[in-house]
DNA sequence: TTGTATGCGTTATCAA
DNA sequence: TTGATAACGCATACAA
């Protein structure tokens, strides 16, 4: 596998020389200070002449100058960079919260350095330290878990980087998070089969290590309860805490199949996630139990690949994208008021979900009706 | 949609105090050319006393030393930093991708600064532009198809930043690139379908566009000839020319319809990659033509959503991580060449595929079997 | 074997 | 309204 063939082709070799300010100052015939303060339109600017402006700008461009943004840090200590750090990219929840904060951080002109912790606790020490070399204004951090001690708080607080995190929250209100409204996605789900007239309903709940699978679990007993719906404690299973974001799929199908195997009959199967829930579809068409005229599915988060998934997934969203670019509002606004010295407050948001109806549920009075 | 619940809670100041290089020298009783000796591990720490050496360490780990990365770069002109820009992070195709980018950089203690074009070129020169600002070492683009102008290059090379792109050439040969061998690609999974006995195979081909879509042809034309094996022209179309990564979805679906409503019989379907493959199947699931059962379906690419896919998906891998890997690689010794004033090789690499088998195709004697 | 001095490209303070 | 100069943190040539 990837043996490869090798086209070998001409030789490079050059001289890095770019321009400077200096070069700018010495060009258009002021000095650094003045280039400096037009180029950047300081306060100071205010005072220059507009002939003088122009004839800076102009040279600026013509020379092709590109401020250096390390020598820059070394006086004005800003970085124009962010700490971007994945649990583990891997996971297809990640891929539209990075686009969010990719998008909003380029409205700023400030530039993601991309961290992937594959889920190990010393590489994520060990990205935090990268990162806090490379002098990032600020740090997000996206996972669904928890391995980090409080005292990298510390750290950083003593640095003075705001932090957020998305998908989690720290213990304490230490951090400012932004989380999808886990109960009321829950709540979502259930309240969607129960008007579809789905009585018998089968449940596969998170693992307790991650935060959504209490919350969500909450919501759905809340709606149960209020509504009169009894769930089958036979029909309730937790998946296994498990480090590999795709290992939902696996265990979605195991438990449904497992589910199946006890011969209690069910028109719908509530799954943690989008992933657990492709699983499970897998399992049921398996077992000659078609969805959704036979049973339906509902799942949750809404990744990518729901809507490609066949039959094409129902399931509650996330808003990844916009959380993503919250995230990256709250930080920017720590950054800035830590630039104007102001004090400014942490903040932990909960995103409203949104029911996605696709075409893994159906009406319970069609059920069965097909076979 | 996302209103939100916001907890404002409490406050945050304090001061960013990083300890620096001459706080260890003061600490230690040496000078900050000892200590900056010392601790980069100079040729001329050959000649420090190991007692000092030792001192020295120990004082920089006690009071939590890191090295200034922006001061650093200012003498050594070493940022340690790589771009990595995409053309559309919402492409499947470059998760796999970025993880592999990001492994192998992560061994040489590089970071990489993410960049996501969202396919409009002014966006990949503001991004540039930017990259260069932050002046990464090295550049890697993934990309499928080409809006980037040779003079883009220049501007490269005349800073001396090694560049490398995956899945996609230069034309002519100025920078090194890592592609999949398509040929073999097309080859593989015709050579697939022929042993499976299918002869009545219709194909959806990439967008002109692309890169890949012609070889990957002329890599099934090749095989189609050398085995006798006919190629129905009513039973080809091609995917028009589309921004969209996941445009190849809903295109595999139509297509489909379009050759189902030709009435000309197929008992197999090549796809130009995973996500046509998976409209393909959807399209003739709803109109009661099974997978793998009445038809079989291939696609290409393997990327993760296709062992979720129902059914799976038999497809010809890219070896995607590997292809990150090897271009940091590449642009790794372009850099250390550059660090060493050596010449170096710009060289393109083919990667072969490998064909994997899995639940959309079956042998085609046991096609209709079913019905 | 270790210390001093200098400069990398910017910005900010002060002076002119 | 603009210019000279110092300082940011580090690495190196040279001196000791």
């Amino acid at each position: 596998m990837a043996a490869e063939a090798v086209i070998p082709v001409k030789r490079q070799s050059g001289k890095n020389q770019a321009v400077t300010m200096r070069d700018v100052a010495q060009a258009s015939g002021f000095s650094p200070a003045t280039v400096s303060i037009v180029l950047n339109n300081a306060p100071l600017a205010r005072y220059i002449a507009p002939t003088t402006k122009k004839r800076i700008e102009e040279v600026a461009k013509k020379l092709g100058y590109r401020p250096n943004i390390m020598a820059r840090f070394l006086r004005s200590r800003r970085s124009h960079s962010v700490g971007v750090m994945f649990f583990d990219i891997t996971d297809p929840f990640c891929t539209p919260v990075l686009r969010g904060i990719e998008n909003a951080l380029y409205q700023s002109s400030y530039v993601p350095i991309f961290a992937d912790a594959h889920n190990q606790k010393n590489r994520f020490e060990r990205y935090l330290e990268m990162l806090l070399e490379h002098h990032v204004e600020a740090l997000i951090v996206v996972a669904n878990w928890l391995f980090v001690d409080i005292h990298l708080l510390a750290d950083l607080s003593k640095r003075n980087i705001t932090a957020a995190t998305i998908g989690w929250e720290m213990p304490g209100d230490s951090v400012s998070s932004v989380m999808v409204d886990n109960e009321a996605g829950g709540r979502l789900a259930l309240e969607h089969l129960h008007q579809l007239g789905h009585r018998k309903i089968a449940f596969i709940r998170g693992p307790k290590m991650l935060i959504d699978s209490a919350p969500r679990w909450k919501g759905i007993q809340k709606f149960a309860h209020s509504s009169g719906l009894e769930i089958d404690p036979a029909l309730v299973l937790q998946l296994p805490d498990s480090f590999d974001p795709n290992s939902g799929f696996e265990g979605g199908y195991r438990f449904t199949e497992e589910l199946l195997q006890k011969k209690k009959r069910f028109t719908a199967l509530m799954a943690f996630d989008d992933l657990t829930a492709l699983g499970a579809i897998r399992a049921l068409t398996r077992a000659g139990v078609k969805v959704p005229e036979h049973c339906s599915v509902v799942g949750f988060d809404d990744v990518p690949l729901s809507s490609l998934a066949a039959p094409s997934l129902t399931t509650v969203r996330q808003p990844l994208e916009a959380m993503g670019n919250l995230a990256v509002n709250i930080v920017m606004e720590g950054v800035n008021a830590g630039l104007e010295k102001r004090d400014w407050n942490i903040s932990q948001h909960k995103m409203n979900p949104e029911l996605v109806i696709r075409d893994s549920t159906r009406a319970a009075a069609l059920t069965g009706s097909d076979d």
